[in-house]
DNA sequence: GCGATCAGGT
DNA sequence: CACACCTGATCGC
């Protein structure tokens, strides 16, 4: 839940995602994007109380949130008092306080956030200043420097405060792949398992209630294969979502849910209940996608024991393993791309056009409704961006993967997030290990040589039950997310984040106010503690602690920094896997592999000082023998690196 | 019975 | 342990 309150220090009669205490005295209400943890109050008694009372309150919102919002009959009180707004659209609004007749006027404007359908970020403008609420968000790089109600001119508005969504603002998020190279995974992983055979099929972890559309909508368009869901009315109107998604069961792609689909999943069953097709038993997969798997991860458990018996049945040698993974683990590389410096946040460099799939196969027909033609995207979520990344970038997730082995809960980064699930899931199923030298994935296949690596991050899981082989792991999984949370400025405790630790940023993070009132940049952020600190952070600094050293001489430009900070978190999707494959299975997976990556991110952030860069050729050494199940000596190409 | 909160889970 | 939920127990009304 986001620690921030719903209030705005320079609206203070507004709520934003949130429709308790005191947000039951609001003037207006805003709601960025339908998730449970920003709707919190907003179908209580009070509230619905309240609005019977002040006719003139209204919850403002996108068309498509106000559309998922009410397919929910519990909120359907709500549905003379919403105003759904178009996007990019300046609206004024009156505020109004009924008791005493006082007046104020602002003028908001919503802009689209990449976060799930409908999910917008505010933009208000009234006598208080400008601020910018985020609220969760996920913007590519470069789709910041699109947005034109960010800009006046050629200059980015001057904007008071952002509140923004900080959960991935934190070192351990060093590297976030874009939409573009989590789908591209994806489709790979799906394409190589389901093709195998009308029996093997993908099931999609997912866990929040909207934010994968844009995955369904790709895979269904490059297999033309309808995902599977338990309901779809709440996109009735949503054509180009409505096409891609299906109630019927026979399908080998599915995103269904169950309260208890491990227990499902133990009998080879889907959650929607399916186990075999022609009475051959199903081959499933799982793919969670997960964005909080792209942090670096800190504990370190036992995961080891698992690990060895895992490492025995590939290899013989086990030890050698280990103490590089240690050593790994504590890389954090990222490459500065020298392009990327430019102290302009706002980068035009990567306009690059919105992509939209036309279906590849047209095969299936709609499931209800009359088709509109319009594709009527969903803002955010349905646009791919299109970003570059570096190989580099990705080698080193990929070895932070590896490192992640060692930890009892498999979150890690990038495609290699689907080594790392692999071993988590054996962790927790050591008894599998006899059939584990026939259930090695091959992630190489995923890995292509070509820059095509997808973006959202989403983490595969494979987990295949199945049948002639072995029952072997089910999913293991991470979590992802983004997440929002205000913050005001009385801050007590404070970290300042040049210090880079991961520690001194603790998970609590959330929304943050940046002013750009106070150019001292005193950049203190939230702390462990567990409460919310808030804090009031200048954008420049923000700008320059996250970007490193390289910019320290340049000229800060204040505002144009504030807004992009705001690119830095999101959503993201990861994919791990756990599988079981057959002697074919594996074959087809073995391919050759080269790893590249783009950059996902309008910043970067520095490596971590002394940590030496694993070098390409040595990354790739690594990964081909991960995938192969051989044993990993990592020799010491350069004298940081262990042995 | 409902809501809110907490604990626990994925 | 961040996410975005879900379930179940407990408490209060």
């Amino acid at each position: 839940m986001s620690a921030f309150e719903g209030r705005m220090v320079e609206y203070p009669t507004i709520s934003i995602d949130r429709f308790d205490r005191q947000n039951l005295m609001a003037r207006a209400y805003f709601l960025s994007h339908c998730h449970k943890d920003h709707m919190k109050g907003l179908r209580a008694p009070s509230l619905k109380r309240r609005l019977e009372c002040s006719l003139k309150v209204h919850l403002y919102c996108s068309p498509v949130t106000k559309e998922l919002l009410l397919t929910n009959s519990r909120y359907s009180f709500w549905e003379k008092r919403i105003i759904a707004l178009e996007i990019e659209t300046p609206t004024q609004i009156s505020l109004i306080d009924e008791a005493s007749g006082e007046k104020e006027e602002v003028v908001v404007t919503l802009l689209p956030a990449g976060h799930c359908p409908g999910s917008v970020m505010f933009l208000f403008q009234g006598n208080n200043g400008t601020v910018l609420y985020t609220g969760d968000f996920r913007l590519a790089k470069g789709e910041a420097a699109r947005m034109e109600f960010l800009h006046s001119g050629s200059r980015v508005k001057d904007i008071q405060s952002v509140y923004l969504d900080t959960t991935f603002c934190d070192p351990k998020y060093y590297q976030i792949p874009s939409r573009m190279e989590c789908l591209n995974g994806i489709l790979e992983l799906v394409r190589s398992w389901i093709t195998l055979s009308p029996y093997h099929i993908v099931w999609l972890n997912c866990k929040a209630a909207y934010g994968y559309e844009y995955l369904f909508t790709n895979l269904s368009e490059e297999f033309g294969t309808q995902v599977h869901v338990n309901k779809l009315d709440m996109f009735k109107n949503m054509p180009d979502i409505l096409y891609h998604i299906t109630t019927d069961r026979h399908t080998q792609i599915h995103a269904c849910r169950h309260p208890r689909v491990e227990e499902f999943f133990r009998g080879n069953r889907l959650p929607c209940g399916i186990t075999s097709k022609n009475g051959t038993p199903l081959h499933i997969i799982s793919i969670k996608p997960s964005t909080m798997w792209f942090g670096e991860r800190t504990r370190k458990t036992n995961v080891i024991m698992s690990l060895k018996p895992l490492c025995r049945s590939f290899s013989k040698s086990t030890e050698a393993k280990y103490k590089p993974l240690g050593m790994l683990k504590r890389i954090r590389t990222t490459y500065l791309e020298p392009e990327d410096e430019d102290e302009d946040l706002f980068d035009d460099s990567q306009l690059m056009p919105l992509r939209h799939k036309i279906p590849n196969q047209q095969t299936f027909k709609p499931p209800l409704l009359s088709p509109k033609p319009e594709p009527q995207e969903c803002p955010g979520q349905l646009k791919p961006n299109i970003a570059s990344c570096r190989i580099d970038s990705v080698e080193s997730s990929l070895l932070t993967n590896f490192v992640d082995c060692e930890e009892s809960n498999s979150e890690d980064e990038d495609q290699s997030e689907i080594v790392t699930s692999f071993h988590g899931d054996l962790n927790f199923l050591p008894l599998q290990q006899q059939e584990l030298d026939v259930d090695i994935p091959e992630w190489k296949k995923f890995f292509k040589n070509n820059a095509d690596i997808p973006d959202d991050g989403s983490e595969y899981v494979i987990s295949s039950t199945e049948a002639g082989t072995s029952q072997s792991p089910r999913l293991f999984s991470d979590s992802d997310g983004d997440s929002t949370h205000i913050s005001s400025q009385n801050s007590s405790q404070s970290t300042h984040i040049s210090e880079q630790e991961s520690q001194s940023w603790d998970s609590q993070s959330d929304t943050i106010l940046l002013s750009s009132q106070e150019r001292n940049c005193d950049f203190t952020f939230f702390n462990k503690s567990g409460s919310r600190v808030r804090e009031l952070v200048t954008t420049c600094q923000l700008e320059q602690n996250i970007s490193g050293p390289k910019d320290t001489s340049s000229d800060v430009k204040d505002r144009a920094q504030d807004v992009n900070t705001a690119s830095i978190s999101g959503g993201a999707t990861t994919v791990s896997c756990e599988k079981d494959a057959t002697e074919e299975e594996k074959n087809l997976l073995n391919l050759s592999t080269s790893v590249d990556s783009q950059s996902s991110s309008d910043f970067e952030i520095p490596s971590t000082p002394d940590v030496e860069l694993p070098k390409q050729e040595h990354l790739q050494l690594l990964y081909a023998k991960l995938a192969t199940g051989e044993s990993i000596v990592i020799e010491r190409k350069h004298s940081t690196s262990s042995s």
